[in-house]
DNA sequence: CCATGATAGTACGGTAACAGACTAATCTTC
DNA sequence: GAAGATTAGTCTGTTACCGTACTATCATGG
């Protein structure tokens, strides 16, 4: 019996690549103890991270997500007990995003995750290799 | 004002890269006059231009997608008349799926477009890097 | 043959993303 | 200071994917 030729184009690539990246980037975090971390949640950390209590909107340019996107993605990460909103009382359109003390703590763990990850795809593609990619996937993110 | 610097790391960039490739399939196939083909299809279209007449769990297992998934990819496809579906007699828990004429006429345009894409894709980034860039997808889509 | 187990596919519910339409609040302009 | 325009965010519905649980059919041992 024959093995099926796997599919190869650039496209469907991308997809598995970043697909299997973020599998190993949430079995990690679990591993790590926060069970209840999800990939996606990154974009809304990673900013708060840098600055805490930004806006929707900010967060959803920042993670180049639409609004709707972030509002869900928000609600979700409320419930997992990471980040709370408020209104903002300056301007009672807007909601504030605020970290919650799990996580601050989690900052460091997931800088750890992230790192490690990318040494091991640094050591399975090589420093060259791994450096191209990264260029390579920059420009055609923004083609 | 500042512009917020982007996110850089490998799982974004592997996102955002897999989002802008579909969205510029899309696009050129909707171009090519079918607005009806959706990058998804790819899942179901490209074993059948091999094969005519495969299973759903064939189809799935060689898109590496689940059952599920391809369930309703094909419905949807189905629907948009790429597709019929049909009870294998000789197994009547089996589904086979074959093209429409609408589909067998479209496989030589999503192979033109798809190789424009590519070649876009090698202008921008050089053959070099192309090409190290399709190696190192490979094999991270399967680590 | 028929009970029992294996296989093919679907149903359901959840996450992750978008577009389009909407509400509420703020800003602008007269 | 109110009418109209803009802005912030949400709601609804669609696509795209998964895991778990289920139904229907087929295969096999006794």
């Amino acid at each position: 019996m024959e093995e099926a030729p796997p599919v190869n184009n650039v496209g469907f690539l991308l997809a598995k690549a970043s697909q299997r990246w973020n599998e190993r980037l949430t079995a990690a975090l679990a591993a790590a103890g926060y069970a209840n971390v999800r990939a996606s949640y990154g974009s809304v950390l990673l900013p708060l991270w840098e600055q805490d209590g930004m806006r929707m909107g900010a967060l959803a340019e920042r993670a180049r997500l639409s609004k709707q996107t972030m509002t869900t993605l928000v609600r979700l990460a409320e419930r997992d007990g990471l980040v709370r909103r408020r209104t903002d009382p300056a301007d009672r359109r807007a909601a504030r995003v605020w970290l919650t003390p799990t996580a601050v703590a989690l900052a460091p763990v997931a800088a750890a995750v992230v790192a490690e990850l990318r040494r091991e795809v640094e050591s399975v593609l090589g420093p060259r290799a791994t450096r191209v990619l990264q260029r390579a996937l920059l420009t055609l993110s923004n083609m």
